[in-house]
DNA sequence: ATTGACTTGCTTGTTGTGAACAAGTATCAT
DNA sequence: ATGATACTTGTTCACAACAAGCAAGTCAAT
């Protein structure tokens, strides 16, 4: 492979900060690979390292144990995504966020699968643990439900009796999603459904903000 | 312990069958107790063999792996919750089965927590693997999304444009479950957002079951 | 610029744990 | 007593985790 671009000394020669992120890549790469094919329990550290073209050790030494791998692999995922979600959602509110935002959502199913797929597994996977993952989740969960009760409470043309119950409506929509990605990692090949599921849900969102009474 | 009844010989003696329905049992009771503690992964087939009184070897001989354990006690922990929702549905359909299969869903929460939380920890475990485990999951969820889809198509008082979207209604009613689920896992000390959960749900399952136009 | 001490990335050696299975012992059936 | 079934013990293999060593990169003094 060529190099990115030319380092301050000579051709092939590489920074330390260049060498671990590329092996910081290559694991990455290898780790959504192989939770793919085996499941996070079905990955080993071992092949991990081998994969990514190193040695069984690198990636028990660089990560510590397999759960801080998968928190970095998820952290890295959970990026990608953020940049997909405010490519489409920057600047606005309510309804117009919330809607945007499910559309995209869906649109990266389609997409880019592979890493949906491995973010949500992990995602799954952190359920069961009390640890670095499960931490990483919890922050990535929070950040979500603060982003929905802030599209809440921008938007002007919200009631203030609907803002009173922008907690609880973000924990719906939330719970909502996890879901539709539950539904859609268990049947990937009907996407028509999951899209569904998706109108479904921006149609549950419209009623939740729009008071009716 | 006191033997729960006298056996067909003297006092003390066991046949075969409650040899292995004691043993069954306990290597049950002790598989929901360690997935608590230590979630699947961290559960080991030796620990529940000697946590339920036996040899490091039991479980592993009469399950086979660790997946099979799991998927007995799944099926164990189904067929609880089963007893609970039919005694609270037999008879209904429509929006009175949904609403009374949401509130004992609940409320079971509530009562048997221990239960619920193993049962639902187990079904996260399976998005991961291709396995036993897996397949049961499998079989639970088609028959709740058939059960859903016949307490819809049973109702005489549901419009034919809705039943024909009986089947998308049922994948969008499992999917909020679990949303529900999994929020209430994560969330286990806020019981008062679970039960507005449900109530949400039972107030889109309305709006999903009149038709509206 | 070259050298040499130091730092950081990476590999190999080793230990402990657990899953899985085989072979053996104890308990029950007839 | 002979077979069948429940259970235990012995063993193997794979992997996580860590320690100790090797190699590549860094940087100051000359």
């Amino acid at each position: 492979m060529a190099t990115l671009s030319v380092s301050n000394h000579s051709e092939g020669r590489l920074t330390q900060a260049e060498r671990t992120e590329i092996s910081d890549q290559r694991m990455f790469d290898a780790t959504v690979q192989l939770v793919l094919e085996h499941g996070p329990a079905g990955t080993s550290l071992k092949e991990v390292g081998v994969l990514a073209g190193y040695s069984r050790g690198l990636a028990s030494h660089r990560f510590g144990c397999k759960d801080k791998l998968f928190s970095f692999a998820l952290r890295r995922l959970g990026e990608l995504w953020l940049e997909q979600l405010k490519s489409v959602t920057q600047g606005l509110v309510g309804l117009n966020a919330v809607e945007k935002a499910l559309d995209q959502h869906y649109q990266y199913c389609v997409d880019a699968p592979d890493y949906v797929r491995t973010f949500y597994s992990l995602w799954f996977e952190s359920v069961n643990t009390d640890s670095e993952l499960s931490d990483s989740i919890k922050g990535i969960h929070h950040r979500r439900h603060q982003d929905t009760v802030a599209w809440i409470n921008n938007d002007s043309s919200i009631d203030v009796t609907v803002k009173a119950q922008a907690d609880s409506i973000a924990a719906q929509f939330s719970a909502s999603v996890v879901g539709i990605v539950y539904y859609w990692l268990n049947n990937p090949e009907n996407l028509a459904e999951t899209r569904r599921l998706h109108q479904g849900l921006k149609h549950t969102m419209t009623c939740l903000l729009t008071p009716s009474s």
